[in-house]
DNA sequence: AAGTTTTTTTTACGATCGTTAAATTCACTT
DNA sequence: AAGTGAATTTAACGATCGTAAAAAAAACTT
């Protein structure tokens, strides 16, 4: 509340669209380049491990500026991972193009390819989730919690809107959230598993052990989703997601 | 350098058995306190977040004192993460006990039922090892980071130990790999995935749903292993573990 | 009981942290 | 060219960090 009419007179971006990448223009402002630096800390460094000070050595900032757009780490923190998980659920959406055509085996195959290619060149939004994700809810420690459960949901949503599954909801969310915690694991924190694996994480060896596992622990159950009917409950516990939503939370 | 003629006269566990948990003597020592102290902070906070300050105010001991048993940080948790993989191992190896008599799908059930069993009286390990996996190998950031890729290293051989399993070496590294992934996460970020479910972290409901996402990945492909002999090379990249490891690495 | 060693407490150093406030520079309007 | 508001730099605050060193207390040896 210190600096709550502070707040009101604060820069923000003019355009709703910019993200960090900086829609096109020239040079990107003050702004956007402290956003981009800290989303490159923030991949590298827990929120706690980075600091104000890495950031705007990142950017080629006196630090203190980054107060003067982000009043605090907190606030700056958020707005990472909003945009980074904006930025990936919109990824996601758009591999599931032209999919459906293609049968189970070449869709879950060129959908992961897809990602992998994502991962590859955009490697921030995953090692962020993945280096915030397993702090204790009961401590408060990490900023924008909220957005970082949100990850999932997205995911789930996004697999919804665009895979005609019959099967039931609560299948679909375990589908989806196992999909989503190997490849939040595999290519978030790849440099600790292609060590264990004896590769190194960025080559095609590894990149290839990444796909081959996801392929064979979905993949299946994926078939069996597309081939259920909606009165099929086979599932655990055959309350459907949108009945849980509907219950509140 | 500093500190290495200190170092010889540091004081150390006389009983090499002795882990945190006091091996029955009535009252523990200022050492055991400390590193009980110390994993559980350490549980709770990621690295660089923990503090020596916070360590001795849970040990209710002042924190100077810890420097003395413990000259750095770094000692400290390599020595928490040493008795926390070690205690991991030897639970992980008698949960396999008589299992194979049962076979597959009541083994593997069994299996799991113990291994939660254990990560509910235990959630110490999954959450240290969760907390710190992901810090990137680039900065140096984490001490005793062999350690931690130990922790998979470790699960295999004690399922290689265990389990009269006939299949290649690289299916049977990915099968312990993907199931060790997918149970460091569910098991050591409950809040985070029970969250995102809309299930209590500690509840039957989640503990189900666990076990459940754990049976449909993982047995499947443990049937499969059990079935296979030994030419078989189904497998991608027929080259075994053991080969592997005489390579290096 | 005196002396010695081990353990614990006290005090404090230098570094870094997030954040604030004032001084300065820059961009722009008139 | 003067004036004005936004952007940036400089300097510094209180807090916390890991660690060191010295003083004090406790335990042990003789």
């Amino acid at each position: 509340m210190k600096k709550s009419n502070k707040k009101s007179q604060l820069p923000a971006s003019k355009n709703e669209n910019d993200q960090y990448e900086n829609s096109g223009s020239l040079k990107p402002t003050t702004r956007e380049k402290i956003v981009k630096a800290a989303s490159t800390i923030f991949s590298n460094f827990p929120y706690y491990a980075a600091s104000i000070r890495m950031i705007g050595k990142e950017a080629e900032v006196d630090h203190p500026l980054i107060n003067y757009y982000f009043p605090t780490k907190a606030d700056l923190f958020q707005e990472v991972l909003k945009i980074t998980i904006d930025e990936y659920y919109k990824a996601n959406v758009q591999w599931f193009d032209g999919l459906a055509a293609l049968g189970p085996e070449k869709g879950f195959s060129l959908y992961i390819d897809r990602f992998i290619d994502f991962a590859l060149k955009h490697p921030k939004p995953m090692r962020i989730i993945a280096l915030n994700l397993v702090q204790a809810k009961q401590f408060d420690i990490i900023p924008g919690y909220q957005l970082l459960q949100q990850f999932f949901l997205n995911a789930m949503q996004a697999f919804i809107k665009s895979v005609p599954v019959k099967g039931a909801d609560f299948d679909i969310q375990r589908l989806t959230t196992n999909f989503n915690t190997m490849a939040i694991n595999y290519l978030g924190a790849s440099d600790y598993y292609a060590g264990i694996l004896g590769m190194e994480s960025q080559s095609p060896e590894y990149l290839k052990w990444v796909k081959d596992s996801l392929t064979y622990i979905i993949l299946p159950w994926l078939k069996q989703l597309l081939e259920e009917v909606e009165t099929d409950n086979r599932g655990i516990g055959g309350e459907t997601v949108t009945a849980r939503r509907k219950r509140g939370q």
